[in-house]
DNA sequence: GTAACTGCAAACGCTTTGCACCAAG
DNA sequence: CTTGGTGCAAAGCGTTTGCAGTTAC
């Protein structure tokens, strides 16, 4: 039991700036979803949760991450074979790089797309809005297990 | 009416290829999938193609789909808000751009890809085995409809 | 003739909604 | 005390499975 990530304090107050109360079920929610660094399905987070919060349901999980995704702090994780899971958005400008192995995720910089996407604009007359980069790999430990 | 797209038969040829029958509702969504340059939901596959082929069966069309994308013909497009639509698979190394007002696809090389993939194998440890790459933006029709 | 394919209906699993009770502020 | 939050049960929806009849080869 380690003790509360400075950034649950951070998210519970940016519920309660946005409207929401402070209750034990979004307490324990945002806990195990900072507390782990892979993305978790919805069902995954009840699991986890209901085991330090007993009365917890499903139910709570999936409007809690509602709106934690509507605050910009959670983001969806699409992957072959699942797009319904859940991950801390990153901050600033990083993209993803997901293990296949474990699920154990990482941010990385991406900022050298650029170039290339202002080539793409010129040539296909599109206006870029918006771009998803995402990486798929196994980590160092996961590589070990395989030998 | 068009006439069949040059592709349709070598798909239909790589269908039996593998063991497949050759028939009239595979001959309907291969034919709707190749004759629409946006990205399509199971449900509306079975929509379009229904106008053609009276009898054609949902189940029909998940089960072709399943068999086009384990052949690489296919493959799923995830989106923001849907990640149930199909696209012709792109030959080669291309990538996806998507028009967010109508839905329009296409592809475009990302090859400069690669020394950004290296940085980040090394940072990371991880050994890179995929990556996502997909641009969003508004194509040319639909800036102006926007004007 | 045989094995693959078909469409329908039912089953399935994930997600959302309705509701009565509860708790934060 | 008021309003938002909760969990449960039921509904909703996209997808898969079981099956008996049909068709490609």
């Amino acid at each position: 039991m380690t003790s509360r990530n400075s950034l649950a304090s951070e998210w519970i107050r940016l519920l309660q700036t946005s409207g929401c109360r402070q209750t034990e079920a979004r307490n324990t929610i945002v806990d195990v979803i900072l507390e782990t660094n892979r993305a978790l399905e919805p069902l995954e987070i009840f699991e986890i949760g209901r085991k330090r919060q007993s009365g917890l349901g499903l139910v709570t999980v999936y409007r809690t991450l509602e709106r934690l995704e509507a605050l910009g702090l959670v983001q969806r994780v699409h992957q072959p074979g699942a797009c319904n899971t859940y991950l801390r958005a990153p901050q600033g400008h990083q993209h993803l790089l997901i293990c296949t192995g474990c699920g154990k995720t990482e941010f990385f910089q991406g900022d050298d797309l650029t170039p290339l996407i202002e080539t793409v604009a010129g040539r296909s007359g599109y206006v870029i809005t918006e771009h998803w980069f995402q990486l798929f790999g196994l980590c160092s430990d996961c590589q070990k297990s395989t030998d």
